[in-house]
DNA sequence: AAGCCGGCTGCAATCGTTTGCAGCAATCGT
DNA sequence: ACGATTGCTGCAAACGATTGCAGCCGGCTT
């Protein structure tokens, strides 16, 4: 049944391509890429016959030279700075496999301590993929020109860059800035104060602006502000050292992800020998998987990973197929988590309660 | 002093290709190849030329066609199963920048939670990685021979495979269970219990067979064991609560990895109300970031992350190169890392203790 | 002055595909 | 029965580099 099967022998080292293919079965080498190739034209019996004899030797198309030729490499390279925050982690495995799904494959560039995304940039566009997502938070606006020039197109994850006119997908910071407010104020807390993460991050900025503007309609027009200067567990616990200083002390704080909470929490309790939430209630943004723990049971406001990732996976098929998607930027609302690290609601009355992971 | 600056007009769409250059400059593509490639013969004057004109278009070589006729990609693919596990992003994020460093790309790959990482295998060496890491603690043993159809060297990391011969970098694991099993009885208890992970994972097996040998060599015939079935959160949780139904309950437990502690400390705490060291003393292995923190300050034995991932580079710079490495396998012993899960020695001295992180 | 050598450079084959175009047999319409 | 159409296949030119080999030119030896 196997087509040759004497008189061609093995050649051992060579790996094998179509023109081996196509000697075997008696057929030219474009037949063989047409077997490959979805819609091409080729009898279906020919069709089969290649595959299923490709399948026999273990055969698949060097991605290299259909990189070369059609000028596509069906790559995306992935720009991620701070996998220490679970955030990313958690994003990143989410978008390797939407990714992957979609016949796409993901190439990772982790960026240095002492380095920023536009370090990397170059390096990451070397390799000519398709496609750039940036999960960081510090991108100079220069970016977008560097990638354009090599024939890259950007797009930001969870940032988004008020100057160009790069794709964006986040989630709608503001809103959940403001959710977070109108909780701390219901449930009786007064005396409001923010953790800040990177300075001059986008999801900083709204989640400022969100929480804050709700606090003056709420009719709370002082709300403190402290930089935490990172999105870390250290940066959540030396702000909340520096926050607790001042008099009188507030009895909510907001801090700008999840992971800034947890350093905040434990500097309160350690530190202070505060109780959260009897005497501080404290939220963050994210969800990640770890606010749900029993020993932090975080109240926080969900970024919608999910549809984040949809839509950036949607946004790169459409732009590859070359609809130049009339939708630049993605931003998608998620939800707040009730927990308990905040004030439980007067009335007994939650917006939304989760329960906590294991139980 | 731009190079035909006149006559030549930028092809707007065209990418710039080496032919491009070699007109401009009137040499010819070959003499731009050769500027590129470090150790070729050309005029120091020729190549400078070259090299300034070609950053000053932006130029760089092809890597699909250099993939293509050197039969080299310098790219490793990395199979990862379980980012959850705050071990792996920072092994991921290690691998990363000393790959980069040493000039290779990585392709990442994750495997969903139905599949294994023999199912994402085949996707991953579809294009054609010169290597590929698996960062998975379950892989069958006919891995290796898949890869090796395709001409794609496997290297296991944290995970060793007894049958076959593939390459592998781990710690030493057995090393690891022994010290912590010293710590233990050294601080007076004496009913000890581990909480395995993954039951058939090489890490699981090895840190149960040292932890056990030490506690008979000191005189401890009975050891508790309890299944987790995996490396997390919820695994220690729920392995804790079947534990702590025995009766005696013990008075220390290891656990097979440091998540798996904190789940463990986690269910102690709130399912028994049970006091973290004074009732019972838990360890973990790993040493990821979170162990150092206040609320958690965890005793466990560090992985020699950076010596690990130094050995994997040299590994495959060393394989890739011919040099057919001798050493096809690197075992690296780590320190216990005392801190305050465990009770303090009897007589204050403490082998050796870290400091916690913030502070 | 003739021959050699060494340092550079160019020629041309090659890697493994894709794809427009042409060709060819079989079927169709009339 | 004959030209047109259909359905499939093969030819050959790309894609953008690398590299063995040959050639050229100037300086050195004898």
């Amino acid at each position: 049944m196997d087509p040759k099967p004497a008189g061609k022998t093995d050649r051992p080292g060579k790996r094998i391509n179509a023109k081996r293919l196509a000697e075997d079965l008696d057929v030219s080498i474009s037949t063989i890429s047409r077997a490959f190739n979805k819609d091409a034209v080729i009898a279906p019996e020919t069709r089969s016959r290649i595959l299923d004899y490709a399948d026999q030797l273990g055969y698949r198309p060097n991605p290299y030279a259909q990189s070369l030729i059609t000028q596509k490499s069906r790559i995306v390279g992935i720009i991620v700075s701070h996998l220490e925050n679970p955030f990313y982690p958690e994003a990143l495995r989410g978008l390797s496999e939407a990714l992957r799904e979609a016949g796409w494959h993901l190439m990772l560039f982790t960026v240095p301590s002492g380095k920023t995304p536009d370090d990397i940039l170059p390096l990451a566009i070397s390799y000519q993929p398709e496609f750039v997502i940036v999960m960081a938070v510090t991108v100079s606006s220069r970016a977008q020109e560097v990638a354009e020039r090599a024939g890259t197109k950007l797009i930001y994850f969870n940032r988004r860059d008020p100057d160009s006119s790069t794709f964006y997908v986040i989630c709608d910071n503001a809103h959940g800035g403001g959710m977070i407010a109108d909780h701390f104020v219901d449930t009786g807390c007064r005396r409001l104060a923010y953790i800040a993460g990177f300075q001059n991050a986008s999801t900083t900025l709204d989640r400022w602006r969100g929480f804050r503007d709700r606090c003056i309609e709420r009719g709370i027009s002082d709300v403190w502000r402290e930089e935490g200067y990172s999105f870390s567990y250290e940066a959540g616990y030396s702000a909340a050292m520096r926050l607790m200083d001042r008099r009188p002390r507030p009895d909510a704080v907001f801090c700008a992800s999840d992971i800034i909470a947890l350093g905040c929490i434990e500097a309160l309790r350690t530190e202070f020998g505060l109780r959260v939430p009897e005497d501080v209630s404290v939220a963050g943004l994210d969800n990640i998987e770890m606010a749900a723990w029993p020993s932090h049971s975080l109240t926080t406001y969900s970024q919608p990973l999910d549809r984040m990732i949809e839509a950036t996976v949607k946004l790169i098929e459409e732009i590859s197929i070359g609809a130049e998607s009339e939708k630049v930027a993605w931003q998608i609302r998620g939800d707040i988590i009730v927990r308990k690290s905040t004030r439980p609601m007067p009335g007994g009355k939650d917006a939304v309660t989760l329960p906590d992971k294991p139980s």
